[in-house]
RNA sequence: GCGCCCGUAGCUCAGCUGGAUAGAGCAUCGGCCUUCUAAGCCGAGGGUCCCAGGUUCGAGUCCUGGCGGGCGUACCA
């Protein structure tokens, strides 16, 4: 039994009534009196028919009541209809859930569609940091559930690797060689002063010795551009790979010129008729779709500004085929919203492109004290260090598990805490805890669960909660992808380890060996262990969306 | 000033297109170990959902106006 079947038999009933394309909920109710499922329609229709919604609910009712496996029906409140269904087939989930193993929860809602995840996108002026970190674990989950989802998922990485930032970068490593080669210099006004722009130096000076000690031209500059930019690029990625985050592609905005798509874009802006001059600058008419004002895109002295290789960037996306992308950024990045979308529209590409999902800060706390513990990176907390005290996993968990556009406050005592009180550790224990009933079987030298055990016998009511809780996964993964929302899923593995924990512990030996999953009755036996193994598989394939490790065993540090 | 986001238990936060008695974790208090690993489980207390109006059968959720906090508001990126 599927609470598709019974979504199909609600709607069928609101046709008969006469309302097509209804909207309803029907889940899992937070009260197990109210049954299996639960759902609205008859609320939702009741002012569409003009009719009292306990009269709709009491012919819905008698309709669902003679669908296979409902066992009754009852219409509750201010018309809720709540389903209670038979034994067998509550459970017959728990054996869809066996058979699809790690395809269980995964939808084909995006027919194969591509779509872009531009996420990180740090420019190549210092370590990742926490915020950078938040990002990838969300770009990455939000690309994971959209692969879940059945689409084409593309993760894109930009980067700024010209422009004013990376020249001061380049100047603030001049200081430091020269500083290295024993001259007295000072990093300039708005340079970089990490720990991290000395060792750049060092690195130059055992790669070129002092060939640019008294060459002040470009081109030296441009040698210490490009050799700061390569480092700090290789660090991101090494920083990245030991986060478990993986790009398809990292583009470079320097591509941007030297392929003629800048040039390209200001040809097609000014074409449109919508550019003017003023003040010695070029600018865009970016009000006409939105935007508070219009923007510059060629300053004065006739250099571009940010904003014309963005355009000129999203201009490629949609090139490369891309009709659906979701840049994933920073809050403190909003203001560039609207003036891109702007810039696009103004080139005929459609409002409202690309999507935008914007994440708020983080913060580490510890003992209640924010903490800054970066000792390379100067001013902030960098994602390796974090990763190197918590871990990949928690790091990653605790970056998920809270809206993106709630501000986070990492907890760094919980996050350190390897007991249950750590919701990573929660999900991670539920898991293990199950493998090692069936390594448990296994050494008693029972056979394999059969695919078809009498569920029916699973009659307890927290075995019924947690049937219930497993068959709603595939819903909340819907739910996470389309409301690109993986915290949603972080709710829901926590909700299902505390049922697992909950279950595991009532067949506790010295209190009630009977409703233990490893019991001698080897019909009941195989139920039980028929649900261990869905839930197992239900937490694995959760923390796999995430990008967790989902242990069979778990070992403690000392 | 203007724009976006946030305001829910002591703390950190969930609460999906408006639905039943507003939930979870942490913290506090009280129980439970010769174990399918107690790295756990069971239970209890704890709320002006920031304030004031409005919309309706029904508002934490939607609308209006305030208050408080964050981030923006460049010919920086």
């Amino acid at each position: 039994m599927s609470s598709e079947q019974i979504a199909e038999a609600l709607r069928e009933a609101a046709t008969e009534l006469g309302a097509d394309d209804i909207r309803f909920r029907l889940d899992r109710p937070k009260d197990a009196r109210h049954g299996d499922l639960a759902s609205n329609v008859a609320l939702t229709l009741s002012s569409r028919l003009r009719r009292p919604p306990r009269d709709i609910a009491e012919e819905i009712k008698t309709r669902l009541e003679s669908v296979a496996g409902v066992d009754r029906v009852e219409v509750a409140g201010p018309g809720f209809l709540n389903v209670f269904l038979e034994g067998a087939a509550a459970g017959e989930v728990l054996r869809r859930i066996r058979v699809l193993g790690g395809r269980y929860g995964r939808n084909d809602a995006g027919a194969e569609r591509r779509v872009m995840v531009e996420f990180v996108s740090a420019n190549p002026t210092g370590p990742l940091h926490l915020g950078h970190g938040r990002q990838a674990a969300l770009g990455d989950a939000i690309a994971t559930l959209l692969e879940w989802s059945g689409w084409q998922v593309h993760r894109e990485f930009y980067f700024n690797d010209a422009g004013g930032q990376i020249a001061r970068l380049a100047q603030s490593v001049r200081a430091r060689y020269r500083q290295q080669l024993g001259h007295d210099e000072a990093i300039p006004d708005g340079g970089y002063h990490g720990d991290y722009v000395s060792e750049i130096a060092r690195a130059l000076i055992d790669e070129a010795g002092n060939r640019y000690e008294n060459d002040s031209s470009e081109a030296a500059l441009e040698a210490m551009r490009g050799h700061a930019v390569r480092l700090l690029r290789r660090e991101q990625e090494v920083d990245l790979a030991a986060f478990g985050v993986h790009f398809d592609e990292y583009y470079p905005e320097s591509r941007l010129y030297s392929d003629g798509c800048v040039a390209r874009t200001v040809r097609d802006l000014d074409g449109t008729g919508l550019t003017y001059r003023k003040d010695g600058a070029d600018w865009l008419r970016t009000s006409e779709f939105g935007d508070q004002k219009d923007r510059v895109m060629v300053k004065r002295d006739g250099s571009p500004t940010y904003f014309l290789p963005d355009v000129a960037y999203h201009v490629t996306k949609w090139e490369r085929d891309f009709t659906e992308v979701i840049n994933v950024q920073g809050s403190d990045h909003h203001s560039t919203v609207d003036r891109v979308r702007a810039g696009l529209q103004a080139l005929g590409l459609p409002a409202g492109y690309p999507e935008y999902l914007l994440h708020q800060m983080v913060t580490v706390e510890k003992g209640g004290e924010e903490v800054k513990f970066s000792k390379r990176a100067g001013s902030y907390t960098t994602l390796a260090e974090l990763v190197a005290e918590v871990g990949a996993d928690v790091a990653r968990y605790f970056f998920l598990m809270r809206r993106p556009e709630a501000h986070l406050t990492f907890d760094l005592d919980l996050a350190l805490d390897q007991s249950d009180k750590n919701p990573v550790y929660k999900v991670k224990y539920a898991h293990a805890r199950v493998c090692r009933l069936f390594e448990l079987a296994r050494k008693r030298g029972w056979a394999e669960v059969p695919p078809d055990a009498d569920i029916a016998l699973l009659d307890a009511p927290m075995e019924r909660e947690l049937i219930n809780q497993l068959r709603e996964f595939p819903a909340f993964l819907r739910r996470a992808a389309t409301g690109r929302a993986p915290h949603v899923i972080c709710d829901y593995l926590e909700k299902t380890a505390g049922l697992v924990n909950s279950w595991y512990q009532a067949g506790h030996p010295t209190r009630s060996p009977e409703q233990a999953a490893l019991v001698d009755d080897e019909a009941l036996r195989n139920a039980r262990l028929t649900l261990a193994d869905a839930a197992r598989i239900v937490l694995r394939n959760g923390l796999q969306v995430l990008g967790i490790e989902a242990p069979e065993r778990m070992v403690r540090d000392e």
